[in-house]
DNA sequence: TAGCCGTGGTT
DNA sequence: TAACCAAGGCT
């Protein structure tokens, strides 16, 4: 009788599942939940090398979800500073909140699904891998599969039902947890998007996507826009050993993230106003969607609501990357 | 639904 | 090196 797919990989993964400190070894029990959400969150847009650092410092500070849940959100937004995607973090909070609230968290993808932070994706994630549920989990690295298998050519983002679709016949009733993190080794180490090393693969022979042509090609994924470029200023602002920092508002670009007072700009204007100090150079930024110039100017009065934080204790403040770079910038 | 939302590694 | 991209979610 031929193996099946889930067969082959579950098989291969037995072999080669990379160990990682969320994990737990195949065939052994499943981790506790709150290790999995919390990987599965960090995770999100964001690669294994830079999360397992967070991963560690999170559950040695924050062990169980009540002790995450009792912690002070501007605690956990500067333990995340520098991950990105800072509206995890926030979610991070409000989620640890409502599972510390119902006793535990749910395990059924569904009601997993109703809490924040918790998409399609990580809902399943989380009852495949932590309650060995069967769900059927499509990230990135299973769409990439999924499309090279079946040869799936229609593009991105249209094709997700169609991958959805295919991914939950290949989906075994037995180990959905192991199966979706095969797919995902698989996609990170074999089915990479550039340059897929299809003669490891355990899945070559069942390809449609090799059979067919050259499957780094899928799947097909809409030609990207370009990134404006923005300007901004920034004032560092020193006094006795310390620095003035404001914290950001509301929920978008940094969102309650520690930060240097700056002119206002946003992803779709520059910045605007102010008082002209001295230039102490200039820092550049890359974000999703536009990349920011800033201007970073010694300024002697304080400016907006904010604190005197100490230098000697800065990379405790939680800055996020682009004023961790002016920061460096200034005291340099 | 398509735009918004970070960062660092890889090629 | 500039571009691409990663265990996506929210609105």
């Amino acid at each position: 009788m031929a193996a099946t797919v889930s067969e082959i990989l579950l098989d291969w993964y037995d072999r080669h599942a990379r160990d990682l400190p969320w994990r737990a070894p195949p065939g052994t029990p499943a981790p506790e939940p709150y290790r999995v959400w919390l990987s599965e969150v960090m995770l999100q847009q964001t690669t294994v090398a830079a999360v397992k650092r967070y991963f560690r410092a999170f559950t040695e500070r924050w062990p169980t979800v009540e002790a995450l849940a009792a912690a002070p959100e501007e605690d956990v937004m500067a333990a995340w500073a520098g991950l990105g995607y800072y509206s995890r973090a926030r979610n991070l909070v409000k989620c640890a909140r409502a599972v510390a609230d119902m006793g535990a968290f749910p395990s059924s993808e569904k009601q997993l699904r109703e809490l924040p932070g918790l998409g399609d994706y990580t809902a399943a994630a989380i009852a495949a891998i932590a309650f060995d549920k069967r769900a059927v989990v499509v990230d990135a690295n299973v769409e990439r599969v999924v499309a090279r298998l079946f040869a799936i050519g229609e593009p991105l983002p249209g094709a997700r039902k169609a991958i959805r679709a295919k991914a939950d016949t290949i989906t075994p009733e037995a180990r959905a947890g192991d199966f979706a993190q095969a797919m995902m080794d698989l996609g990170s180490s074999i089915c990479t998007a550039r340059d897929p090393k299809c003669l490891l693969c355990p899945l070559a022979d069942e390809c449609e996507g090799r059979k067919t042509g050259d499957p780094a090609r899928l799947p097909v994924k809409a030609p990207k826009k370009a990134k404006p470029l923005r300007k901004g200023r920034a004032w560092w602002i020193e006094r006795d050993a310390a620095v003035w920092l404001v914290r950001r508002e509301g929920t978008g670009m940094l969102g309650g993230m520690r930060a240097l007072p700056d002119d206002g700009w946003t992803a779709r204007v520059d910045g605007e106003g102010g008082p002209d100090g001295e230039p102490l150079g200039l820092v550049r930024h890359g974000f999703t969607h536009f990349d920011l110039e800033l201007s970073v100017e010694r300024h002697d009065a304080p400016m907006g609501e904010g604190e005197w934080w100490p230098l000697d204790k800065l990379d405790e403040a939680g800055l996020p990357t682009l004023f961790a770079k002016a920061a460096r910038l200034a005291l340099a």
